[in-house]
DNA sequence: CGCTCTTTCAGTAAAACTACTTAGTCGATG
DNA sequence: CATCGACTAAGTAGTTTTACTGAAAGAGCG
């Protein structure tokens, strides 16, 4: 497996680019591989590049970062794609990260959250900053929303699922019936916005759940 | 006996490494004689290594922690091992300790327990923290023999799999047979000898194959 | 007490996964 | 050229999970 990060640079601003550039310089696992400014031309080279991680603007002139990610996320889904953003809206976040973005930043980020950020989105596949205002009170009622916290039974049930049990193995190892463990994992799931174990373990795992 | 403790760090963030360098500068008595990112390079160069006691980190781009572990104290059984994790869960900790770890800390450690872990590992060759709960309910028999390395087309399907996509989404995704892919799965879960996919994505994570 | 939340359990049905086996293609290796 | 591993696909069969709904007992709370 390599150990080095393949990033690919999409912004409008050749500012942006460079000061990337040299944030990003100090780390010799992470090599910028391309950049462009133009979303369109991106786009339409996008099956020839190679690279692990896109540093997307929000903001660009021919299209709409959105768009974008949307069609990256369509066309290479393997791709894992770090928004960058002028605005610390957490609407605009929560949209992208629905849209699949793997991680969300404003522009006034520190540098090592970055870089901790794109090893993170390597290793596990999304960075979701705990701190980010996920409690902020204009938040409306969503799926993304994982303020909710797990009961104790949940986290037990969630315990037994990491090592691999059935619902039928973990009835037993509680005395209960498979069907409340079931019920359980069906609430965890919708408690965490999963759609199924697999998705569900990673989650808790990355938001330490456990 | 010398009272200088020779310490070699082994993790694939030089945040982390960096990071360590600033916690342990202050002491005189520690001094930090290497480091390295690459756990199969680390190993390579092990016979020549001259040092007390080894940080690593459990999750390792290309060879998994536990595995460094256990090399390190087949070849040079000497050599203390403190074990860096970023996960708190005690069957972790359980695994590294029973292969031979004289400590296990979560990475957000305060820095003046591990400067006492260091110094206590050096005198007693152990450091066991807190009331280990070493009743924990079954823990599987190492069966982690994993050698065996995914292939590439096995890595796609398991990113996709933590995203939560069923077999027949990712062969949508991919183009194939949902067959095809339900045979990858099935040869993931061999290779790491797990029983379903929660497990499987639990295994991955912890073991950095993503 | 009424209310909410947790925990418990079940019916029903569809969808997905797991297990084990066989097998063809293809590219690389020796 | 023969072999091997990776990738593809499918047969067959059993098991498990997921989805949706309903519901009852108990704990805690104002």
């Amino acid at each position: 497996m390599k150990d080095r990060i393949d990033l690919f640079l999409l912004d409008d601003h050749k500012i942006v680019r460079d000061g990337l550039r040299s944030i990003l310089s100090p780390y010799p696992s992470l090599k910028i591989v391309g950049e462009e400014s133009h979303a369109k031309k991106f786009l339409s080279a996008l099956p020839e590049l190679k690279f692990d991680i896109l540093i997307l603007d929000l903001s660009l002139p021919d299209l709409s970062g959105m768009e974008v990610l949307k069609e990256v996320k369509r066309l290479r889904p393997e791709i894992s794609v770090i928004v960058l953003s002028m605005h610390n809206n957490p609407e605009y976040m929560i949209r992208a990260l629905k849209a699949g973005a793997a991680a969300y930043h404003s522009k006034d980020i520190q540098s090592t959250v970055l870089v901790e950020s794109i090893h993170e989105v390597k290793k596990h596949g999304v960075y979701y900053p705990t701190a980010i205002s996920l409690n902020s009170p204009s938040l409306p009622q969503d799926p993304v929303q994982k303020g909710e916290v797990l009961t104790q039974k949940e986290r037990d049930v969630l315990k037994l699922m990491v090592i691999g049990m059935s619902s039928k193995q973990i009835a037993a190892e509680y005395g209960l019936s498979p069907r409340t463990i079931e019920t359980h994992r069906l609430n965890i799931m919708k408690k965490l916005g999963t759609s199924n174990s697999a998705e569900t373990i990673a989650v808790a795992i990355r938001e330490n759940l456990l």
